[in-house]
DNA sequence: ACTGTGATTTGAACAACATACAAACTCTGG
DNA sequence: CCAGAGTTTGTATGTTGTTCAAATCACAGT
């Protein structure tokens, strides 16, 4: 069912989204959706959720632990980053920000979804030997943000290869002493 | 005009910035404000204008030229950054960001409003000689972006000092050289 | 003054939406 | 076969932003 939404996402955007959209494709009534995700909150949540799901389960297929630690990071900054303009997760994450803005109850899993990126990134950085990892997993993950809604937003100037140059930016230059492919 | 809906903002939040509120207040009908603006996504880019106008203002009064580059980086990170959890600027850009994504119109007015800030931090670059302002300001102004969301969201473990600290970490050394009140 | 014309302003009507809810249905344990 | 909890539906409700025709206003030209 959030395969559906997911496609219908796709295809429509997200003005179309709608529970009664949804119930449509998904043969079911708007009134059965809200009885079980609760709220159209609680269906973008689940949503949100699904397509983190999906992503990790794509990293951690291809993230190679032995690699060299400057292709790990590319690979989860390409990984973290929307694919162009309209790309459905950011349009997501984009939708339920203002939503956790009127919900209190949002907040904790809203924080709890975010927090799991900054996680790994700090596994990663610890791997490869960083002085505050946590810190500065909290710093790239904040440009990615910044950068990833530009990119979402289909800002002209910006690209995921130019975001990916800002992100290494950031990185210590003994952490990031090779070119990647 | 402007003023009340922003004054609403604050006192009531994002849930009742309605066209029907708002023309309660300002005394005349959610009609009008319809003629006026031509669409709620209009009033809300309006706000947004008057609300960076405003801080604009406070900025270009605030702002000291001839203070060493440290004191004007960091008063502009200042005024840039949401004050806390609920800032009604952050809020408007929040509810903007959606809005951008369903309504190719307003893309050009919003990367206006967005470019100023960048500029800005580009000409404080250029002044303290930075090696590529454009791109680093580009930078800055991201990761900016990210931890504004964060503190504008009420995550915990941010505020506007770590959001400082963090920023600052993205200039030369050589640029931000002393410590700062 | 009068009038006509275009810009405002209004209020009611509309459509789309999330949500609430009662009724109908389905399944399961006794 | 039944009782009752859990599902599902369809309809109703209340709130949105938006549309629109009519009313009002401002004011230039005569």
């Amino acid at each position: 069912m959030l395969e559906v939404a997911w496609e219908l996402l796709i295809e429509r955007g997200l003005a179309d989204l709608t529970l009664a959209e949804l119930g449509r494709r998904v043969d079911t009534s708007a009134g059965h959706l809200l009885y079980y995700f609760g709220s159209k909150d609680g269906l973008l949540l689940e949503v949100l959720r699904w397509s983190e799901a999906q992503l990790w389960a794509r990293w951690e297929a291809s993230r190679a632990e032995e690699a060299p630690f400057a292709a790990r990071f590319d690979l989860f900054c390409r990984q973290f980053l929307p694919n162009g303009l309209g790309d459905p997760r950011w349009l997501v994450w984009i939708e339920v920000w203002p939503r956790v803005l009127r919900a209190e109850e949002l907040r904790r899993p809203y924080e709890e979804l975010d927090e799991v990126w900054r996680d790994e990134l700090a596994r990663l950085l610890t791997a490869a030997g960083a002085v505050d990892p946590a810190s500065l997993a909290r710093r790239i993950c904040a440009l990615l943000d910044g950068l990833a809604i530009a990119i979402a937003l289909g800002e002209e100037d910006m690209s995921v290869e130019t975001a990916l140059t800002h992100a290494r930016a950031l990185l210590p230059a003994e952490l990031y002493a090779g070119a990647t492919a």
